[in-house]
DNA sequence: GCCAAAACGGATGACTCATCCGTTTCACTG
DNA sequence: CAGTGAAACGGATGAGTCATCCGTTTTGGC
């Protein structure tokens, strides 16, 4: 979904274009304009058109995966035990990020190509905010970790698994939950 | 110093080069050959005749860092408690890759391109298995964490002191220490 | 059906990269 | 110390990539 309303060859070919792009994360390949124009037969300037950078095709391809994280935090709100609830979702983020390739660059980048996405991880850091602030009043977390220290550490777990030499995408997976239980015990403050 | 002794012009090329290649790093900048050959007032040839790759050059430059780590290691290895000894060490790791840029991506390369870096590597990662091995045999280390998972979660430490939004060198340095005392905290078996 | 606006596409010039080869420097020998 | 072959030098250049520009086509309201 383009941020304004396209006429129907526009959103035709936008389509085909953030297909494309879906497809090259999910191969690892870097995303090259040009060739997203090619693979998508489309004109280059099409895809130009559609998308000034590569980092902004690929936040249009991440951003439904960041929705998905949105949600998922937002429903965890609702209830549950603190500590639960913010494991959970923490979990649920870094196999976000093993999943979908498109995801760790996108949190790693300091500054955003589409504003949209900017609101979507400011979003989420609020929502962080609340989950931690939850764990620390019931006393179960660390107080020297703060809302800011989130994301980047999931984005570390998510590297560290990318780094360790395993060979599929499932026990890469696996790998980022072993380390994320690291790091959440040493978050933990136990009794 | 390079591999095989050099002729006196060859030498003093390869110094200058790696010296650029040096201040590259610190500042942070991308390594190109041929800017590099600019700024070293060296031929493009020279510069691609002594390091094929940008990431020959990089691993060069990261080589004396890494063979202080190394030998940080082997020192360490020498005595004292076992606990105190891994935990000191991985700080030092943590600033060196803060502190040198060159170390970081030398560590995720999955394979590097000179042999001697590789070895280094091969090296490193025995004594991070000896630190391990005793850490384990006085227990105080999670039975679940592997020498294989050192470097990752070491790179995911670094990595996460730099994608938070910190402004200098020294609060980058500060936030890895901060992340790793939360991992150690989780790998470490209490009482 | 007609027209203006919107979108299209690919040719093209700017830029980057890495090789090749004619020239220069070095170090060893007699 | 002059001569010589090997080693190293450097920058011109061809291959390849990138992103823009503009003449043509498509769309959708009147």
């Amino acid at each position: 979904m383009p941020a304004a309303p396209l006429r129907k060859d526009a959103a035709r070919n936008w389509q085909r274009i953030v297909e494309v792009g879906r497809r090259l994360v999910d191969e690892g390949t870097p995303i090259q304009l040009n060739d997203v124009a090619r693979a998508a037969s489309v004109g280059v300037a099409t895809v130009y058109r559609h998308f000034p950078t590569p980092e902004a095709l690929l936040e249009t391809v991440a951003t439904p995966g960041l929705e998905a994280l949105v949600a998922h935090a937002e429903r965890a709100l609702s209830g549950g035990d603190p500590w639960t609830t913010l494991r959970d979702f923490l979990f649920a983020a870094a196999d976000a990020q093993i999943t979908d390739a498109s995801i760790s660059p996108v949190f790693a980048a300091p500054v955003n190509a589409l504003p949209h996405v900017g609101e979507l991880k400011e979003r989420l850091a609020v929502l962080f905010g609340k989950l931690l602030d939850q764990a620390r009043a019931a006393g179960v977390i660390d107080p020297g970790v703060t809302q800011a220290d989130m994301v980047p550490l999931m984005c570390g777990v998510a590297f560290a698994a990318t780094v360790h030499p395993a060979t599929g995408t499932e026990d890469r997976a696996a790998t980022a939950r072993r380390y994320l239980t690291f790091l959440l015990e040493g978050l933990r403050t136990r009794a």
